[in-house]
DNA sequence: CTTAATTTGTCCGTATGTATG
DNA sequence: ACATACATACGGACAAATTAA
């Protein structure tokens, strides 16, 4: 005894009831965000199961982003808004859908959403759009979308948006033309005036310019 | 030495680099859904790690329902539609109301998409749809939407949207009024008169009625 | 039916890198 | 510089479940 010993109830493995302990410690301990959680030894010792479990939980935890762990110091409970869901699925989703057309088109209906939903609040935040548009020289797209997701304030579809980006291989990353320019210009005003048909035509007929471009 | 050695790179945890090198064997190694892979021991001599290690991104993957795990049997991919993110996240994340909106606005995002790009196509899918609403009589909007989804022929937001799906409590999962019968009626027919505009309003509006009905 | 081999489940001990005081 | 606390990682040991001989 005294090694693999007790095993008291039975199938919901103990890794995972550890996991839903963890969560009853932050709740009870009013454990913050940026808060510290005890360290794994008393984790261990509190909870009475070996180390190891408790690290496999943990990590667990870790890698939706939910803790974060730093050599040295501890685990700390993070902002659970930057959850890792859709990065962790991504790799096991992508792996068997890898058309890039389709990656590219779902793209497209997110930024189209990002415009829809700007157009219903507020647009005040386009005003920083409009001044690097006119101040600043080597801008990108990729920037000027990422902005434009941003300023959707739906943050699923920017985790979303910004994990596509990464997996095609975006030809936006480079430096404006005085057409790009004048296409981005038209869109803003666009939006502004509240003419929502011809946001979204200029965002298609842009796109549609560049996916003949660059296939791939 | 031999103990706590190399760690030759830097930050990038070694056991989310397992999690990644287990997706790429999953791959190279075609390993079908159910399928087996290889005993901890196998992946710690292979991967050149600890069994602890391989461990900890085996139960993270665990956590997420994307393998199982059966004791004196091994360890066999699982179905990642059946996924228990839900569980998981929802713990931490359903406390901040505005995620759901978020999920559910990405969600009507990809099925504005879906219909964008079946009517860019030809739309003899539709028939399906059509007839199953004439004869079926307890017919989910779930489904219709999700068949919407699959004849759009993009995978990567069908596999995107049956996640949001399961992610948002969602109201569609109960039979069909007789209004929003008509309505799909309504909607079907845009598409095949070609009206996009028309189409894309109904949608809208009719996921409208249903925002206000149920918010949660 | 018994036995042995395989595999996951769990624990412990140990060494190391890192941050804090 | 030193000691302490902590996470990181390795490897060994034993328990328990399954499978095959």
């Amino acid at each position: 005894m005294g090694k693999g010993d007790d095993m008291t109830s039975a199938s919901p493995k103990l890794f995972t009831e550890i996991v839903r302990q963890l969560r009853e410690l932050i709740e009870q301990e009013r454990i913050q965000i940026g808060g510290k959680l005890p360290s794994e030894r008393e984790l261990a010792e509190r909870l009475e199961v070996g180390r190891s479990t408790i690290r496999e939980a943990l990590r667990s935890l870790e890698l939706l982003g939910l803790i974060e762990t730093r050599r040295g110091e501890g685990t700390f409970l993070a902002d659970f808004r930057k959850h890792k869901l859709v990065e962790v699925l991504a790799t096991f989703i992508l792996k068997d859908t890898k058309s890039t057309e389709d990656i590219y088109a779902t793209r497209q209906a997110l930024e189209k959403q990002a415009i829809h939903e700007i157009m219903k609040s507020d647009f005040s935040n386009l005003s920083i759009l409009k001044n690097a548009l006119e101040v600043n020289e080597d801008i990108e797209q990729e920037w000027l979308i990422k902005e434009l997701m941003i300023a959707s304030g739906n943050r699923l579809a920017l985790k979303i948006w910004l994990l596509l980006n990464e997996y095609s291989s975006n030809p936006f990353k480079k430096p404006m033309s005085e057409e790009d320019r004048s296409y981005w210009k038209k869109l803003i005003q666009a939006v502004e005036l509240g003419d929502e048909m011809l946001a979204q035509q200029i965002l298609e007929s842009w796109q549609y310019g560049v996916k003949g471009e660059t296939p791939q």
